[in-house]
RNA sequence: UGCCCUGUAGCUCAGUGGUAGAGCAGGUGACUGUUAAUCACUUGGUCGUAGGUUCGAAUCCUACCGGGGCAGCCA
């Protein structure tokens, strides 16, 4: 007999006789001649009431049976006569496949996300948990069929890299070589021709380099994978490893990015909100009270639109003391980042054309020398969650911009060749996973999105 | 990396210089439909670790270790 899942006996439409129902033990609630077994199967949040009576014949031994434990049952599937529930599971067999013992961690009471987290492989048995990874599930395939269905192709950029500046923050090294006895150079440096690549190599922080060679090629592309950071960053919203989604568009301006990012956030937060009603009822209702009104708003209000000199100019006026002073040319600091989006505009808003000073060798230089066709998506309660740039285009103009920063016109020869052949205007942005989850389930701190979070100091 | 908070029973916490506490979980029993079931009884602690102050330290001081928050950097 083959289980069925309990996500379709609670959606049954008629009693069902002889059905299979296997699943982890929430809670188990004793009466005199008979009990009850809350059974989940992570295939929905919701639980299926099992009654089990004496009629059952091993009644005796299932005494065994506790929260923690999975067990089987065979039974007719019929309309429950208490509350809370509209069907329940009669038992006629019901038999224990792995008892759990005093020991098991997840009591039927909430537990702080502290100790959740340090029982990372039990802690997805918990509502919570299980209504996160199943979004983050949802949220994973709603990305891809947003850009497969916009005529975006799905690129696997490298995970190990030679590029040691992609423009981004610290690497991770990749290397096979023994650091008890590392190979050594006449000169005494490190002999990296010697180890496994024959150079050094990282893990990569940001496949954009390589997906513009694809952009430039396919037309419409994105990558959506793993990448690293070997920042020492103590923050709710930084992990050492985390996923990230960078489309990259050819023939595209800055405006068209930006229309991009907005079509693509609301997109994906109004396929979640049609495909995830149940767990993002347990959100609404336990973790963040304003978070339905900040998903509907996300999903109907156009996003805000503001140059990086009016954001200033915002900022300057507003009555307010900042701990960073505001200045034309300084970078934005989460407390303005977060004035604009929570308390100024309320709502999403795309700050552009930040000054070139503060930002990455690729971006295009404005016409007024000073900006370069750079924006950033805030939103509410996250503050920063997509980050974008019309590329330079002009090979001259790139040439220079490398050298100011000290670029290797040698090693980014290649991507300096995208620019030499058939060179053409285009454009693209980033945006953290698990960011938008979080956005997504007002999950506060990413290491509760992430199934296995690595942070500085925790693997 | 800087600043701040915190560590007491399996879990969540109270206890601020005078013999270690509660709720929940666990155990035993009761109960004919429960819903974080209920009721009665009950097991459980080198108070993070190491020093120090004191007649006396969970409580005050120092160091170390663990957990967390904010900021910087970014996604």
């Amino acid at each position: 007999m083959n289980r069925t899942e309990i996500v379709t006996l609670l959606a049954s439409e008629s009693e069902r006789e002889g059905i299979l129902a296997q699943g982890w033990v929430r809670t188990r609630r004793d009466s005199k001649d008979f009990f009850f077994l809350e059974l989940n199967d992570g295939s929905c949040l919701k639980n299926l009431q099992a009654v089990v009576t004496r009629d059952v014949p091993n009644f005796e031994e299932l005494k065994a049976i506790s929260t923690g434990a999975s067990v089987s049952v065979v039974g007719k599937l019929i309309a429950s006569q208490g509350k809370g529930q509209s069907w329940e599971i009669q038992a006629n067999e019901v038999t224990l496949i792995g008892a759990a013992d005093d020991s098991f961690p997840l009591q039927k009471k909430r537990h702080s996300m502290e100790f959740l987290r340090e029982i990372s492989h039990l802690r997805p048995r918990a509502n919570l948990f299980g209504a996160i990874f199943r979004v983050r599930s949802r949220l994973s395939f709603s990305i891809h069929r947003f850009f497969q269905e916009h005529g975006f192709f799905h690129v696997h950029t490298p995970i190990i890299t030679s590029s040691d500046c992609e423009g981004a923050g610290d690497m991770f090294k990749v290397t096979t070589i023994d650091i008890d006895k590392p190979p050594r150079s006449e000169d005494g440096f490190l002999d990296f021709s010697r180890d496994f690549f024959a150079q050094p190599t990282y893990l990569t922080v940001s496949g954009q380099l390589e997906g513009e060679a694809f952009a430039t090629s396919l037309g419409k592309i994105y990558t959506f994978g793993p990448t690293f950071r070997a920042e020492n960053s103590h923050t709710s919203r930084h992990a050492s490893e985390f996923w990230m989604v960078e489309p990259e568009i050819a023939f595209c301006d800055l405006q068209q990015d930006i229309d991009w990012a907005e079509k693509f956030v609301k997109w994906v937060v109004k396929d979640i909100l049609d495909t995830c009603k149940e767990d993002l009822e347990l959100f609404f209702n336990f973790v963040d009270k304003g978070l339905q009104e900040r998903l509907q708003f996300v999903v109907e209000r156009p996003f805000h639109r503001v140059s990086y000199t009016e954001a200033v100019e915002i900022l300057l006026a507003a009555d307010r003391k900042w701990e960073y002073p505001v200045e034309w040319g300084a970078n934005l600091q989460s407390e303005h980042e977060r004035y604009l989006t929570e308390e100024h505009f309320k709502s999403p808003v795309t700050v552009y054309d930040y000054p070139k000073d503060i930002k990455p060798f690729y971006m295009r230089i404005n016409d007024d020398g000073k900006t370069v066709a750079a924006m950033d998506v805030l939103v509410p309660g996250i503050g920063e969650i997509v980050g974008g740039s019309q590329r330079e285009e002009r090979l001259e103009v790139l040439l220079e911009n490398m050298k100011k920063h000290g670029i290797s016109e040698v090693d980014y020869g290649w991507y300096a060749d995208l620019r030499r052949y058939g060179s053409v205007p285009h454009a693209g942005f980033g945006l953290g996973f698990e960011r938008l989850l979080m956005f997504v389930t007002g999950v506060a701190n990413i290491r509760d999105v992430i199934p296995f979070a690595r942070t500085p100091g925790s693997a």
